[in-house]
DNA sequence: AACCTGACTTCGG
DNA sequence: TCCGAAGCCAGGT
């Protein structure tokens, strides 16, 4: 992982939104990566969450696909992410996945 | 510099 | 409605 450029940068700019997913929420990458300024960096949200969500006490869990699944999987974290949203409240149906309806994120100020 | 890979999304069959 | 292929951005090799 390089060094953040700065608080413009793409990068940092998830790192933020990401920390203001509220508790009991969930968001999908395609929708941080809009907020971030680039709708098609789906991917690059990912690969951010991946690299520093421990070192910078990001709520990871918390960011699902865009089905409204969790995209890790099983014994590779899922269970684990399954958890964590369950203990926030969050249900998961029989297709192991959340109602965006219900639990979606919605920014209120931009980043 | 070129090619591969990924915690994704979207479109077409 | 479900599944596969293509598209995208960046880092890693």
């Amino acid at each position: 992982m390089k060094n953040p450029e700065g608080p413009s940068s793409f990068y940092e700019r998830v790192k933020q939104i990401i920390k203001q997913i509220p508790y009991g929420k969930v968001a999908t990458y395609g929708q941080i990566a809009f907020y971030a300024g680039s709708s098609r960096a789906a991917r690059q949200v990912a690969w951010v969450l991946h690299s520093s969500s421990e070192r910078d006490n990001l709520p990871w869990h918390r960011v699902i696909n865009g089905k409204g699944k969790i995209s890790l999987k099983p014994s590779l974290g899922y269970e684990l992410q399954r958890s964590l949203l369950e203990a926030e409240g969050i249900v998961f149906d029989e297709a192991a996945q959340v109602d965006l309806n219900r639990y979606g994120f919605r920014m209120h100020k931009p980043v």
